[in-house]
DNA sequence: CGTGTTTTGCAAGTCGTTTGTAAATCGCGT
DNA sequence: ACGCGATTTACAAACGACTTGCAAAACACG
């Protein structure tokens, strides 16, 4: 029943492979053709949903209007440089206590945040200087 | 030179009179229409763009592919339900703290942030149990 | 080999935002 | 009161990015 697909497995490697945070889908379709994977937008918009639903990749909000992916590793929050773009991880989870907190405050029950950090990262900082 | 501008005040106003984190501009679109203030969408766009600029209405992100407004008041993070959709504000900043520790992790220069809780409000709360 | 199901590619559709353009509106000097 | 030039507005068309429909290709299996 299933059968191999090329698309879907090129897709999952190409995100494993790398660390990082911020791939669109046209950044992962030109990855795939870097690699000799001919393919199309949409089978790689397909293929980046199944993975999604699969919890082997995860959708990253950068507020840039595009959908973004990562493949999924520990929780981590996301930092993105203002200048350049440049997308890291922020290790450990600033936000984890205040939780109870929050819940107490507004009467809802937490299940999950998104935190983005918005600075200027090391080279766009010795460039602005 | 600068003439007055209905369709601007009124979006102001409407924002500013409501306790809104999440106009989107259809929203505003009928809120001016339910005062009485026809308005074009594109006006509407363009007067929320114009009110951003100016620093008196915020874009909220609420990661739904839509652009939202809320008047500017103080800085706060939002909560948003996943079942219904309401938005509330948080009260005090989680984050404050962890904005040096962040920076000595990443060595990205920290200038802002964006959270966003999601959780079930109390309503949809009671209704799902 | 047929058969039935799964994957792909291509093209068209959708959603929401953004922009081009020309007409209407208003302040202001005369 | 009148004309001029700048500003606002509406309407429609353009856009960017994602989503879906559908038929053709590719397989596993009997």
């Amino acid at each position: 029943m299933a059968r191999p697909s090329h698309v879907r497995d090129a897709v999952r490697e190409a995100l494993t492979d790398s660390s990082r945070h911020d791939w669109a889908i046209d950044d992962v379709l030109g990855e795939l053709r870097a690699r000799g994977v001919p393919a199309d937008f949409s089978s790689v918009f397909r293929a980046l949903a199944y993975w999604e639903r699969e919890g082997l990749v995860a959708r990253v909000e950068l507020g840039d209007g595009k959908a973004r992916f990562e493949a999924v590793h520990g929780h981590h929050e996301h930092v993105r440089c203002e200048s350049c773009g440049a997308v890291a991880a922020v290790p450990g989870c600033p936000v984890e206590t205040a939780r109870s907190q929050v819940e107490r405050a507004t009467g809802f029950a937490i299940t999950g945040h998104r935190l983005l950090f918005s600075g200027l990262c090391g080279d766009c900082r010795e460039a602005g200087a």
